[in-house]
DNA sequence: GGCCTCGTTTGAAGCGCTACAACGAGAGCG
DNA sequence: CGCTCTCGTTGTAGCGCTTCAAACGAGGCC
């Protein structure tokens, strides 16, 4: 910024301090700082060296006291180790951006406890309004319980049409039919489904699809396994299970419900059973993680427009604030197949 | 909380709604907010029968400005993606609730803009101070020479001995010293230095301990390359490059800036030289990522203890901001070493 | 020359809360 | 019995800014 301005006021100088350095009102000095237009360009031109010279930076709770809202919107992450979550905050950000916003990052690690301590955190700070992500429906029905209604909420990675609140989601049966359907159309007809707890609603939702997708190809899924998590050890577990089971051709396809869990699967596959993904069978994972490119059998998956999703969010968020008129939302969006070795045909 | 209390004023009940409705003056009702001991247990039980009646949630800003001071800081984090970032913010977490305070999170992508932007939104938000986390060398002068020191700023993984901030780092020199005498008390006895470019401090400090380790142990390092950076593209192109050469017998060790880049080798020395890692050479990551462990021959490396950086971090924060006779300090954790396969004997 | 208009500037009233001095009422004491 | 303490409580002055009605001055117009 500027450069070698004789700095004063080391402490913080106050409009006030502004105002008497440029000669003008604090009035003016306020009609600057938000309202450009109104001033003359002289004035502009004094005030603006006059904050130059102080460094004068604009007390943010002033601000919003007199101003009787902030700048900002809060952004309640359920898991940041999720890259997921990660676009989904830059997403956001870039929507924030876009008009003068910012987003306000807090991390829930998906505990409800934490996403009712920051709801309640933002309130208090009276931030324009809440995106929270969510996975968990239970949690979903704790927190819309207890929220004030003061202000507008609007939640990520969820859906909920009841038209009590935005939602935006990618649309994950969509996602389950859309993985199970390739898996078909490379010629695997005996698949099965490994997805953790139904609690989760993005994985009631793939299993969803995937039945789906069976059905509408005249098929019975062979089985369906919900391990507790999603995670790789689970998948491993799993695996070595079903590997089993894949070299007496009972199995030729498995619809995982996570990047993780596949990379699981088809490890074990390899360890215990010798057996060849996607030769003998083929595993398809779901959210793009880089545990999927990253594996040494590259895993087929189904990528997630997370940037997409935060940047909507945010939209929905700005305009339940800014119209009037504003009709609750439910939006949806359409998950992407990624195609590599691990169904490969 | 309460259940089904009679929720009135949607809009917002104010602390004289509370006062009114609890029957004392609204002094008394913020004393119960902040100085619960100067009010006499009756009366605090009518005033919080009142706010729960009423839904009161105290205005942040206004609270701040009346008090002068906000009860958070902020943490600027350089990479979401890569979990030493998540632990720090856990690890502050953990350091600001202890004292009932929080922390608001924002990312800086390692941007020098972003983080120029962010310790700028934090001085109007009046936070109470701010935990950077920093990678370059360069980026740290930047900000210290914008810098205006109205308020506390402390370095985050990245050390400056000069006194003129706090700074929290773990200590990457002895990281890179550990990492490499573990390689040669496997029995290796050539290794390279796989890093990237030097204006990252941690990865310099790295390869300063690498080193120091073969110094003192008789030995010249064969050789140190410098891919742009440390993901795991990178390595693969590295470790095409290595293959010859292990299979020549030049090279049997690989000190590797990071598990990305130590994954990315490894990967390509079994694809291109159908190396055997750890038979033919041992590879050490760096950074305990998931990557690491997850990966098909599981690798050795060093782990950073992120949260109690986060942890330490905060404290150091919170006692500038207390100790009027504060001294800045650089503070260095000491990593350790994780052993796995990929470094076995 | 008087009256209007328009572009600028300003005084002052809060925004909702905290802090602090000051107050009243018992209690304890000589 | 009068005095001092102590504990609770309260009135009120800001905190630093935005906003809005009102003032101001310089032209422009009839």
């Amino acid at each position: 910024m500027s450069d070698a301005l004789p700095r004063e006021e080391p402490t913080s100088a106050g409009i006030k301090d502004v105002a008497a350095l440029a000669g003008v009102s604090i009035a003016t000095v306020s009609n600057a700082l938000n309202h450009r237009e109104r001033v003359a360009a002289p004035t502009l031109d004094r005030i603006d060296r006059a904050i130059g010279m102080l460094g004068y930076i604009p007390n943010g709770a002033a601000r919003s006291l007199a101003a009787g809202r902030t700048r900002s919107f809060g952004l309640i992450l359920s898991d940041l180790g999720n890259s997921l979550f990660v676009d989904i905050a830059r997403g956001a950000e870039r929507a924030a951006d876009e008009r003068g916003l910012s987003v306000v990052l807090a991390n829930s690690d998906g505990k409800l406890e934490r996403e009712d301590r920051y709801v309640e955190l933002f309130a208090e700070t009276r931030v324009r309004g809440v995106l929270l992500t969510l996975n968990d429906a239970s949690h979903f029905r704790a927190i819309v319980g207890r929220h004030a209604h003061g202000q507008p909420l609007v939640m990520l990675n969820f859906h909920d049409d009841s038209g009590r609140y935005c939602t935006a989601s990618i649309d994950n049966e969509a996602g389950g039919h859309l993985a199970t359907t390739h898996l078909l159309e490379t010629g695997r007809r005996r698949i099965v489904f490994v997805g953790g707890p139904d609690t989760l609603q993005p994985v009631a939702d793939r299993r969803r699809g995937f039945r789906r997708a069976l059905a509408s190809a005249g098929l019975d899924p062979i089985d369906e396994i919900a391990p507790t998590w999603v995670n790789r050890a689970d998948g491993w577990q799993v695996g070595r299970r079903l590997a089993e089971r894949v070299q007496r051709g009972e199995i030729d396809g498995v619809v995982a419900a996570s990047d993780l869990l596949a990379a699981g699967i088809v490890q074990a596959m390899s360890e215990f059973g010798a057996i060849s993904v996607p030769d003998s069978v083929g595993v398809i994972g779901y959210d793009n993680n880089q545990a999927a490119w990253d594996a040494p059998i590259p895993i087929s998956t189904i990528s997630q427009p997370g940037d997409e999703l935060g940047f909507i969010g945010a939209q929905l968020l700005i305009d339940e604030v800014d119209e009037p008129d504003h009709e609750h939302r439910a939006i949806r969006l359409a998950p992407e197949l990624i195609v590599r070795r691990s169904t490969e045909r």
